[in-house]
DNA sequence: ATAAATTGCGCAATCGATTGCGCTACCTGA
DNA sequence: TCAGGTAGCGCAATCGATTGCGCAATTTAT
């Protein structure tokens, strides 16, 4: 229940003067005097007036708002994608809203239709999982709210959309493991409903293929729920005895399956090698270290916030479809073996 | 530049009818017969009417907005805590936003007065590292929106307050060691001109006190960045040759001293004890796992929550203290030594 | 000295939704 | 048949700030 607040009209009165007067002086509209800005100023201070944006944004059509909409506030990645797009944001003057969807669609809506009652002027989602078509973004197309999809999205045509180059950064993941001598390799992917998982998979069968090297379905792990990872694990090592090195997809998995390698004994690089992509950041205290495809979630964000608010001043409706592309990190995690002598590691 | 959107006035036209019947078929007023309501919903529905808040609100004295202002999305607690407030706050049918100070008091000031233009119903805060005094929530008393700071706060006599029971918690990291046999431990602690550090060190220093064990300032590690650890580290082992305990105050903390600890070969719990205090995710994925003090994010997040509605709803400006408890995590990596058998470690 | 220009400010409408009050039918009962 | 009741809806004010226009007082120009 907050308490009535001081209004123009209370300054106003204060001073003789009228609503107008007192909105164009604080607003240094140069039709005042000098003289009445001052006194304007000075009772304003006095009575600790605050604007009241509701009323002032009524009839103006923008907010200098926008909208994050998140699924959750994982660990990896999202916190710096909130401080990239936070920077460029408030270098523009904007605000920005942080939302978490939970990974329900139907929170998720819910968010959406939120951000038209806020009148925000620009809208960033990063899809739940449960989401499957994008029906529910067309209220931000009435209200002309322009929206950009990032990081997990669904194959649409409609958006732009950012995200990492996730199938070529799969490919290149299997390019740099096979460079290195590695031709036996399980590699560790998300739940396949989503584009990320999907296309990095992809990539990763792509890079196989390219060079030659053949990779059976029991060395792909789709890994749904963390806990099944474990198992999984165990049934590839059984599978495949002359593995030579892991690749995840996310730093979730990463963090998992290093925990599960180093609670096995095995060493790293010298019995499997292992490679990321990854923020950077858990590669960096996790013992061994390990080489990953940086995926900086700032540049995500900065890169984001440029043209959300590009879309939202030149009121143009393009759609785009940026690939921001990984840096390789070698932090050592990956031996070079001598191809065809699996399981004679060296570094 | 939202396009214009649809409005009761729109609806009325279309209907010839007024626009305040407009407002109570919709609100399901009982002055309004159900087949005009039949007909209104009808053609709202097909305009896709979108009310504006904005206007709704501007006679409203509230907003049902909640505000959370944190520091920076830390990887740790940060994202957890978000999670549980924001359960309790959509179950109240508010709204959270957040918003991130990046560490700046000049942010920081920005937020908290933005919150008065957003009309937010109140504030959550998680103090800067810069913040020393809180002369800029005065403007949130004048606007009678009530605030809790939690987590990161300093000491102060005038706003509600909800952290875990800090010293405690120190306190209880050296009992335990000391229940164990580790009679020379380091303790890792952040930037003391934080209240979480100078509370956790005080409860550290006074459970040495209790149990009659003296605990040298070299024992202290008062690591401000983060880069510093390594060097102090360092020092530590070389000022004290028989540590058998390490104890972080901080998840950050545990990251890299434990990193630190693997790249020199130290075992644990064999060679040296790990203690922390954690929101309990590091400790699982890091191996050895880490016995630690729990403090769930989402614990305080929920309570927060419901406490800051019941300050919003019963209008009640009581001032609080609430702190909460850890609970003890064991994960195996303190070990059971002989009291003045330094260095003799065993299981 | 008088017309013209400028300065400084107020009136009233506006944004979109809500609400107290009043008005017009139609309906009921005696 | 006519007073009284009720159902269903509109008028106008309101929330707080902004803005086009107009108007009076003062200054400048001729």
């Amino acid at each position: 229940m907050a308490g009535n607040r001081v209004t123009l009209k209370d300054i106003a009165k204060r001073l003789g003067l009228s609503m107008p007067t007192i909105s164009r002086a604080l607003a240094d509209h140069p039709d005042i005097s000098s003289a009445t800005k001052d006194r304007v100023r000075e009772v304003a201070q006095a009575l600790s007036y605050i604007p009241n944006y509701r009323a002032r944004y009524l009839r103006a059509k923008h907010s200098r708002l926008i909208a994050l909409i998140v699924p959750e506030m994982n660990m990896f990645f999202v916190p710096s994608m909130i401080t990239g797009i936070n920077r460029v944001v408030q270098q523009n003057d904007y605000s920005l809203i942080v939302f978490q969807s939970d990974n329900s669609i139907v929170q998720e809506r819910r968010l959406v239709e939120y951000c038209t009652h806020l009148s925000a002027d620009g809208v960033l989602l990063v899809l739940s999982s449960e989401t499957t078509d994008l029906l529910h973004l067309d209220i931000l197309r009435d209200c002309s709210i322009p929206v950009v999809l990032l990081d997990k999205t669904i194959e649409t045509a409609k958006h732009t959309t950012i995200t990492i180059d996730d199938q070529e950064a799969g490919r290149e993941a299997a390019t740099y493991l096979i460079d290195h001598g590695h031709t036996r390799s399980i590699g560790v992917f998300g739940d396949q409903r989503q584009r990320i998982s999907s296309q990095r998979l992809k990539g990763f069968r792509r890079g196989h293929a390219d060079n030659g090297i053949p990779i059976a379905d029991t060395q792909i792990l789709r890994v749904t729920l963390i806990d099944e990872l474990e198992a999984q694990l165990d049934r590839a090592f059984h599978d495949h005895p002359d593995l030579t090195a892991i690749f995840t997809m996310t730093d979730e998995l990463l963090v998992r399956t290093h925990y599960l390698l180093m609670k096995r004994g095995i060493r790293i690089p010298d019995d499997v090698s292992l490679l990321a992509i990854s923020d950077g950041e858990a590669p960096a205290f996790l013992h061994p270290n390990v080489t990953h495809l940086r995926h900086a979630g700032v540049e995500v964000g900065e890169r984001t916030g440029h043209i959300l608010i590009g879309m939202i001043e030149h009121n143009s409706d393009a759609m785009m479809d940026v690939r921001i592309r990984t840096t390789l990190v070698e932090l050592g995690s990956v031996a070079t073996i001598a191809p065809r002598t699996a399981r004679t590691a060296r570094r």
